[in-house]
DNA sequence: CTGAAAGCGCTTACAG
DNA sequence: CTGAAAGCGCTTACAG
């Protein structure tokens, strides 16, 4: 409708719109930004913002960037993105949240590093763009060496502790988590509580075996008599369920909950316990951890089970990156206590009272 | 160690580098990027390199970009991409394809859009980034009316076609998978294959609809004889498979085999089999779709699946941006034609011969 | 209230 | 074989 002669090729830039306007460039800055102490006469406004509206403008970050040493993206090194069940809601998270702020969030993933040195390459080529803030997120590493220029812009670490102190972190609280289905358990008349355990070395396995200790010791009970160790796939949780509820055991032996480390053991200990003729929950309740999509609602009866906080992860870090990049720095407390989200249960149909009531 | 009397705050820029090796920035910046027709003398070269070794020179992308006009950065926008199982490994093979074409992936979520017009906000905030391509990632339409500035710059669609027919795409061949599930079962001598299907209105229904009669048909069977229909939960494979197998039906009427929508439908119709006392793979045969985790590896025994070629469609989006990039675009094949990915069948211990030869 | 000019850190004709 | 200079598209003191 409104074309000139020639279709413009290129896409336009600030300076075509005070061209149009009849302004100076500087002047469309400020209109365009509102540039704090700084007036322009609302008639000028309006004429600036009608030419940048009809032309299409849309100011080129890169350039901007350039500018104001500042890209508006935030990095998040992943560290094998592929193997962590749900690594995408840790990114949707931060992505979501970078948005809110005007960011946006650039990702590349590391290989599996069974050191704990972070990755240095990966971090260089985000600080080779300029990033505001960087994430690395680990699932297998408790703490973590991060390279030196880690510390040259804000950065905040998913799941891992910073061996020098330095960098913030922020991770799920699966002790707590662990803590609260023994009190789940409890409250629902349990008093024989067994754990299927494993003896992988993550971070997540000592903070379920925590939580279940602590929970079992607030609950007066003991938190031995029910802990045996199993791989953490389907086929451990099936050996764990058959061990503590099979052919040895006399029925007032037994426990009547049986709580995995984590959901694919309970898919096992749902298939164990069909076997040896029994029904969740009547006769036994069983609660999983992770609640990883699709077992939970994929088994019958769904599994009541802990979720991880995910999505809060992604967005918690750039959160922390934010506040960061605002208010200074170095002298957060976060560097030194990792932030901790807590991970809660989702009941859903496998926990249920016991048989007959239990004497202490 | 070579420390001068003051360290430099701010991160050395080319000009640094030039100050150093005693030449200009032109120079520093040919030999840094070898750039063709051009001649250093070597001894200068060596020079130049030191010096940007010695002061860890890494060049600003922001700023080279802005220069060329090249962001090295692609886009990906998913819709949703925390609901579609695994699209962490469609982030993982664009992201890894990016970088080994010295590219960053930058990630945009798009909200779960039931209309198909693809949401432009996401595709501008990329475009602002100046970014060399573009991926739109969705998976619950078949066709898709993109906005016009997706033309601006080099995209392709996964798992969509577009609707103007201007933008390639790379989907998963469902169809073919879905075919050569049963060729599979045929050949292991079942002749009576029952398929477990859903009426859900997403492109794979019909392509795995599709490629199941397809090999019914090559195989000389009756492609509607064992239909059912059911949703694609666990809960539907629970209740298709207890139609299939259950009451009503006399055992030499009755599938050897049942095929499955999903890896979700197969979980349930483990259960089922169960429940009827028999045995997979021994009295019935069955086999999933999706490859889900960790669905197939948890179940007992290991599901025999169809894997979607996730990574493989996010690296062959990018390739195909480098193509269009290179090549020049408009005119390429694959803007009319999508790009289909094959769907491997993934062998585990679910399937095996019949119990009886069944006649013709 | 508005604008001319410098400059962010590079790359790239162009000249010598 | 090497360098001076322009310019990518913005923002931001500074001056008026």
């Amino acid at each position: 409708m409104s074309a000139g002669k020639r279709t413009p090729r290129r896409t336009p830039g600030i300076r075509d719109v005070a061209a149009a306007a009849g302004v100076s460039v500087t002047t469309v800055s400020h209109v365009l930004n509102d540039t704090p102490h700084t007036r322009t006469a609302d008639e000028t406004k309006i004429r600036v913002k009608e030419a940048a509206a009809r032309l299409g403008y849309q100011p080129n970050r890169l350039a901007r960037g350039l500018r104001t040493q500042a890209s508006g993206m935030v990095g998040l090194v992943t560290e094998e993105i592929a193997t962590t069940p749900h690594a995408g809601r840790i990114i949707l998270g931060a992505q979501e949240e970078a948005s809110r702020h005007n960011l946006t969030l650039a990702i590349i993933n590391s290989q599996l590093n069974h050191a704990p040195e972070v990755g240095s390459r990966e971090v260089q080529a985000f600080l080779d763009r300029q990033v505001d803030g960087l994430i690395y997120a680990t699932v297998y590493h408790d703490v973590v060496v991060p390279p030196e220029e880690l510390l040259s812009v804000p950065a905040v670490l998913i799941g891992a502790r910073d061996i020098g102190g330095k960098i913030p972190s922020v991770m799920p609280d699966e002790r707590g988590g662990a803590a609260s289905v023994v009190e789940h358990l409890v409250a629902a008349g349990h008093r024989r509580i067994a754990f299927a355990a494993t003896a992988i070395d993550v971070p997540a396995t000592r903070g379920r075996l925590l939580g279940f200790r602590d929970g079992m010791l607030a609950a007066g009970l003991d938190p031995d008599e029910f802990v045996v160790e199993a791989e953490p796939e389907a086929a451990g949780g099936y050996a764990a369920t058959h061990a503590l509820l099979g052919a040895g055991r006399s029925s007032a032996a037994r426990p009547t909950a049986v709580f995995c480390y984590n959901d694919r053991m309970a898919m096992g200990a749902y298939r164990a316990i069909a076997e040896l003729g029994l029904a969740v929950p009547t006769d036994v309740s069983v609660v999983g951890f992770d609640n990883q999509d699709p077992i939970p609602t994929s088994l019958f009866p769904a599994l009541t089970t802990v979720a991880l906080p995910h999505y809060e992860l992604g967005a918690a870090a750039v959160e922390a990156i934010i506040r960061l990049k605002t208010e200074g720095g170095a002298d957060l407390p976060e560097a030194s206590e990792p932030q901790l989200l807590s991970c809660p249960i989702v009941e859903r149909g496998s926990v249920a009272a016991p048989v007959r009531g239990t004497a202490a």
